[in-house]
RNA sequence: GCUGAAGUGGUGGAAUUGGUAGACACGUUGGACUUAAAAUCCAAUGGCCAUUAUGGCCGUGCGGGUUCAAGUCCCGCCUUCAGUACCA
């Protein structure tokens, strides 16, 4: 009998399909355990071997749990709404959700053949109705709360209305818009509907706003910041323009803090931490607030050293300050108005690039020291940004570098206030070592005390106060696309209006094309039918508006992080009609307790996701405030791309070495056309592409034709990627799992090459004869000898180590090593063969299922207890340890693997006595166990 | 600049967290089997020197230090990758 895996692959997938294995229970008696992985978005690409990587992880991590005794839920599902499908809607006229089909399709074949113990009858998908329901329901609760910072959490908007109507707004402390008026109780019972709902617009969790937004004219619509990278949209790379439009925006800042304070209780990477600290990017400091001279206006900035109050020495304005065009005298109109002008048509792009010339202008006006009462000029330059703080500094050139260099550029003074430093060629930044001089009530007081006093002292004159400030903007929610999910909103007069919870899910309408409508908006704007009529509950044709019944719906759609904020809640209870999840399930299942995927989502899901669920349980929906404990970053796999040099304006190519000193360009070849030793198939070339049929080729002197080879990311575009498919189709999926395991450490990025899996391969061939030969089964019930114990136990202690901290890759070297060593003992005994197989499902399950089923077993072996790790038959045979004596003499002991260095210790110290005697004879090593010594090398 | 991670053979990577560096695998070389290839099996494989054999010296990015003992800890550098940035 030889070892079949395609058969044997196939069988067991079958089996477990249609015994349902992988099914979790919503109750039972065994501890719970979460492993979830990052669902994907079904590209038309497919899988490429690098996808598969996080999943093998989890699901060797979910299969090891089943064995030790836990109820594991490890569900998967699409995050299938998205832009390709919809770009290539626009091309082909094809219907998204068609597209999504086929490709969901394409990933679950993909997904089968590879073995994953996921529960499938938990699916769920971002783009089905039954699922995009319970997101407009989301977004519903979130309309209809508000935040209050005195209890630091989300409550109903009704409570608020509540307050306002008997004691106004001016003594609530909410998260709200920044222009938000303030009114009495009795201002409010005399709005009109229309006017308090605008208020209350200001304090939603989830608001329209006129916001400056980032569009990207070439695939018309928004982008949220972490969707640009460079100042050019993440997809495709088009330019990305400011513009401002009314949007719906999600209230994220109001929980800035516990968002960063919730990374203290989970285990997720430092890494993956700090760029979330980072993107929230809090500072501590003060608000200031500076009186124009012979104006009626104030300039709030925002500094982080109030202790430097007295060392300001003038002020600088973004260029797009609202108070610019104001304070400018009529001298200085033409400079500044040139100014802004330069500074509007440079691109943010061209403005971070060129960060070492100072520029700026002075406004002509002059602003009022708040203790002092001096005069401080007023300029505007670009080194403030419009967007952060409140678009204005203090600038302290003794104490920030950037005021520093502003300050000697344009000749404006720098006064000293620490003592005993020198600033002649640069600001003087050290909190630590902060003394304060000059500056009144401040001198001498240290960094920490002299912000006190500065933050007490503008208290008092009640030009500003501590405040903390965030660097985290409220989300814009508005995507001007099809593919997305509908919001559950229509306007009356304007206004918008929530759909009522028993009439969702609000599905998508048709629409003739894909594209933005010819007045610009979105492509729900062509949808005919897309009216909501409040009397019948229903959508119905645009055409009946004019009834007073029936208005308009929203024609945005939400964007791609809206699905994918809340779905591992789903998956608790997938099927439920009546809520997103049932109280039950949500009570047993919590969280998840490891979740697996890229950290490329740092700053944009992995964010999202926490703020939803914290606002979720805010309003007692969820149990728990953090969806995921532990999470882990999978790094990404790379494919190797191999280059061919053509010479500059030919068609002619040159083998690597005989490029000499000729200009070529380096293009990608496919990377099936070359073969290990990096030589290329120069037929199987030509063949590729038509360009290339009639290429010419200067091949080295022994005949081949080398190519340059580099690591990249896996891509299309690069022609390097190396297809899951095939490497079933030839190895086997047993044989794909343990080599992607087996490639290196699963956080770190690291190159495929398919070359190195002969090496699993052969393993699987060799771990198939262990226990099949010629004539079937050769398992025996033979006693098992002390060195198959030893083999066994040592093999069982490491893997059950390298599971628990999650390094598979050792854990494969660890099988090959008991495997060669039980071949090697000729063992047959079932008492090891079995505990082996069981080691080894997690890694290899459709090998270990068929052997488990040779040997007679009837029931899967992913119901088995895994084995315990048994020290007593590692005791005999043990392991040097080398320790010092008296602090100069050396010796080895030999020592049972099992004990801590205390029971070493102890070892040591009763067998002192011996180990003196032998110090003339400076053995190399002594054998002990304990109780005992056995053995002395000499 | 700041933050995070990492530098070990020809290659991917191990190293019980201070205890024989290079496990395991790829690759390479030699051998067996074969008409041949594939597959399989055996042996060698960090560098240098030496030998009949036993052996010796050097080696974990660089320079110091602590220790009986350092890839691992401490101090000072260098390099690479990732994230982020006129953030006041």
């Amino acid at each position: 009998m030889n070892y079949n895996f395609k058969e044997i692959e196939a069988k067991w997938q079958k089996y477990w399909a249609e015994q349902g294995t992988f099914r979790a229970e919503n109750n039972a008696d065994k501890p719970k355990y979460y492993v979830l992985d990052m669902f994907p978005y079904p590209s038309g690409a497919g899988l490429h071997v690098g996808h598969p990587l996080g999943y093998i992880a989890s699901d060797i991590y979910a299969r090891y749990k089943r064995h030790k005794g836990f109820n594991v839920l490890h569900p998967q599902g699409y995050d299938s709404f998205g832009l390709p499908a919809e770009q290539y809607a626009i091309q082909t006229g094809q219907h998204p959700a068609i597209t999504t089909e086929n490709n969901i399709k394409t990933y679950r074949r993909q997904l089968d053949q590879i073995g994953f113990s996921f529960d499938w009858s938990r699916e769920v998908r971002t783009s089905s109705a039954d699922y995009y329901k319970w997101t407009q329901w989301i977004f519903i609760q979130l309309f209809d709360s508000w935040y209050d910072n005195q209890q630091d959490k989300a409550r109903p908007i009704a409570d608020l209305v509540e307050h306002f109507s008997n004691h106004g707004n001016s003594t609530v402390d909410a998260s709200c818009s920044e222009n938000t008026p303030q009114f009495s109780a009795q201002d409010w019972c005399g709005f009109s509907e229309q006017q308090q709902q605008e208020i209350l617009l200001h304090y939603r969790l989830t608001y329209l706003a006129e916001t400056e937004v980032n569009w990207c004219p070439e695939l018309g619509t928004v982008l949220a910041n972490d969707e640009i990278v460079d100042g050019v949209s993440e997809r495709g790379g088009h330019p990305v323009i400011r513009k401002k439009m009314t949007q719906w925006s999600m209230r994220i800042s109001a929980y800035a803090e516990r968002l960063l304070s919730g990374l203290e209780t989970i285990d997720w990477t430092d890494a993956l931490k700090e760029s979330q600290r980072n993107w929230i990017g809090k500072s501590v400091g003060a608000s200031v607030r500076f009186r124009v001279k012979n104006h009626d206006a104030e300039i709030e900035v925002f500094t982080t050293r109030p202790d430097t109050i007295f060392g300001v020495s003038f002020m600088t304005l973004a260029p797009e300050h609202e108070l610019v065009s104001q304070l400018t005298t009529e001298q200085q109109k033409a400079d500044i108005e040139s100014y802004i002008q330069a500074t509007s048509k440079r691109s943010e792009r061209e403005r971070m690039a060129d960060v070492k010339t100072i520029s700026g202008v002075f406004t002509g006006a002059f602003a009022e020291h708040p203790f002092t009462k001096a005069p401080i000029p007023i300029w505007i330059g670009d080194y403030v940004l419009a967007g952060y703080g409140t678009g204005a500094v203090m600038a302290v050139p003794c104490g920030d570098q950037r005021d520093y260099d502003f300050a000697k550029h344009f000749k404006i003074p720098i006064p000293t206030i620490f003592s005993g430093v020198d600033i002649s060629e640069g600001a003087f930044t050290d909190k630590a070592k902060t003394k304060i001089a000059n500056s009144e009530f401040l001198n001498d007081l240290d960094f920490k005390s002299a912000t006190e006093r500065a933050i007490e002292a503008l208290e008092a004159i009640n030009q500003g106060e501590g405040k903390i400030n965030y660097r985290l903007r409220d989300a814009v929610f508005s995507r001007q696309r099809y593919w997305g999910e509908p919001f559950p909103v229509y306007y009356v007069d304007g206004m918008p209006k929530m759909i009522e919870i028993q009439h969702l899910p609000i599905t998508l309408p048709e629409v003739e094309a894909y594209l933005p409508t010819e007045t610009g908006e979105p492509p729900l704007g062509r949808a005919e039918v897309w009216a909501w009529d409040t009397q019948h509950n229903e959508v119905v044709h645009n055409s009946k508006i004019n009834h007073e019944t029936v208005f308009p719906l929203e024609l945005n759609t939400m964007p791609g992080w809206a699905g994918s904020s809340w779905y591992f809640n789903r998956y608790m209870d997938p099927q439920n009609t009546r809520e997103f999840a049932g109280q039950d399930a949500l009570n047993y299942w919590q969280q998840v307790d490891l979740y697996i995927g890229g950290s490329e989502h740092a700053t944009g899901h992995l964010l999202y996701a926490r703020f939803w669920q914290k606002f979720l349980f805010d309003r007692g929906y969820v149990p728990v405030d953090e969806f995921a404990k532990k999470l882990i970053n999978q790094g990404m796999i790379l494919g190797t791309s191999a280059f061919v040099a053509r010479i500059e304006g030919t068609n002619t190519f040159a083998s690597l070495d005989q490029i000499l000193d000729q200009n070529v360009q380096f293009i990608h070849a496919d990377v099936s056309l070359v073969n290990a030793s990096d030589e290329l198939d120069v037929d199987a070339f030509k063949l590729w592409r038509n360009e290339f049929a009639t290429a010419q080729f200067i091949l080295s002197d022994d005949g081949t034709f080398k190519v340059k080879r580099e690591v990249e990311k896996m891509s299309k575009s690069k022609y390097n990627v190396v297809n899951p498919d095939a490497i079933c189709e030839n190895y086997g999926a047993d044989a794909l799992r343990l080599y992607e395991m087996f490639l290196g450490p699963l956080e770190q990025y690291k190159p495929w090459n398919t070359a190195g899996i002969t090496g699993v391969s052969s393993f699987l061939k060799k771990l198939w004869k262990l226990y099949i030969g010629d004539s079937g089964l050769k398992v025996t019930d033979a006693a098992a000898t002390k060195d198959n114990l030893k083999t066994l136990h040592k093999t069982i202690k490491k893997v059950t180590e390298d599971i628990e901290q999650f390094s598979f890759n050792t854990s494969v070297s660890n099988f090959m090593i008991a495997v060669n060593e039980f071949t090697a003992q000729r063992c047959t005994s079932r008492e090891v063969l079995r505990p082996l197989l069981v080691l080894i499902s997690p890694y290899a399950p459709h090998v270990a299922e068929e052997l488990w089923s040779l040997m007679g077993h009837n029931t899967s072996i992913s119901t088995t207890q895994f084995p315990e790790f048994d020290p007593k038959h590692l005791i005999e045979s043990s392991k040097t340890y080398p320790i010092s004596f008296n602090g100069k003499m050396r010796f080895k002991l030999e020592l049972s693997l099992d004990l801590s260095k205390e029971e070493i210790e102890q070892t040591v110290l009763a067998h002192e006595k011996t180990i003196a005697q032998l110090q003339g004879k400076v053995p190399k090593k002594v054998i002990v166990v304990p109780g005992k010594i056995v053995n002395i090398v000499g």
